[in-house]
DNA sequence: TGCATTCTAGAGCAAGTGATATAAAATAGC
DNA sequence: GCTATTTTATATCACTTGCTCTAGAATGCA
């Protein structure tokens, strides 16, 4: 009978969106990767085949446990709009107080990876439409409570708070000054009115 | 007296910016480079110094030519708020309109760059700056001439337009979709009116 | 105890990395 | 023709890269 794999795949996951997080997937090397996660080269390759399956792995596990848990709070909140805000604040207060400034690994790798024809690109697609959707259900929820300026499409002002996000998580990574990004969100909210 | 330096500065630049867009910082190597630029290795570095003073001016080259005269047309246009939209409209003309998803030189560095300490970062945050100085220069204008809603900050307003342009580039990257930037884009200006 | 399987440690592979050294060629002024 | 300088071609350096291989250790069941 065989030894059962010891490791637990989601400390090594963790582990993994860590190191990608801090370094970025080319600057990453599958040394920093087996020294982050504790396991040997061997048994990464065993379970995840390549560098870049542990990657799309630990993509997974980041939408999961990072990214799509504060996007269901729109789609549970009582009130759309205040839930809309309090995401918006939240993301710029973790990104004010994020003295690595590591962004989201989401965003980050739509731009490092996404230009090339690989196996992640239709990955990134799939999890930035994702984010899209929620956004778009909170705001249709918005108009049906009248939360919502008369005239604003919810399709079109997701997608705009889908590019503010992405703005707001780039731009922090240089300029990680609340007032500047509040202002954004201030602009960007006026029309939950 | 000493052979006359040979080739042509703004060129080799030129096809540096070319190299280092379309692959990036980390995974252009010094071989891609001189490859790129026709130079020889040691003639690069003995006019940049090292991988990243190449970079750096090749950024600068960036900014000098592809930026900076976008953003003029909002400093010398008679209507700031046509001169905004149109800068933006343009924006998502060439983004969908570029096979390679390049996205923008300088928003892809500010995200592969800015988390390390680097040499970079500075510069990165400069030219993020001087494009908020445009489009708050040109807001301003606007609401001189009564094209900006009452109520409405320029300087907020540029915040938000900033973080739309990068939420567009990065956005176009994976999904270079025109009903999806334009309504971003129509979305963003709703202020100017 | 033996077998089957996984894990670890370490070595190794071919290729690539940023940067430097060397020698020869090219250029221009004296 | 000589000198000084730059450029090119090529090699080289030490190190890193993604990935595989080998051998031994560890595990669990029959």
């Amino acid at each position: 009978m065989a030894r059962p794999r010891e490791f637990d795949t989601a400390a090594v996951l963790d582990a993994a969106v860590d190191c990608f997080w801090n370094l970025g997937y080319a600057s990453a090397s599958v040394r920093d990767l087996s020294d982050a996660t504790q396991l040997a080269l061997p048994s990464l390759y065993n379970a995840f085949e390549d560098k870049s399956g542990l990657f799309r792995a630990a993509l997974a596990r980041y939408f999961d446990r990072n990214t799509r848990p504060r996007l269901e709070t729109l789609a549970t909140a009582r009130s759309p709009r205040k839930a809309i805000r309090a995401f918006l604040m939240d993301l710029v207060d973790r990104a004010v107080s994020d003295r690595r400034r590591r962004g989201c690994l989401l965003i980050n790798s739509a731009v490092e990876l996404t230009s090339r024809d690989n196996e992640v690109t239709p990955t990134i697609r799939h999890y930035l439409a994702r984010m899209e959707g929620y956004l778009r259900s909170a705001l249709e929820a918005a108009r049906t409570k009248g939360e919502l300026s008369r005239g604003a499409d919810p399709q079109d002002l997701a997608r705009l708070l889908l590019s503010v996000i992405i703005g707001i998580r780039v731009l922090a990574r240089s300029r990680p000054e609340r007032p500047l990004l509040e202002s954004v969100v201030r602009e960007a909210t006026a029309r939950l009115d």
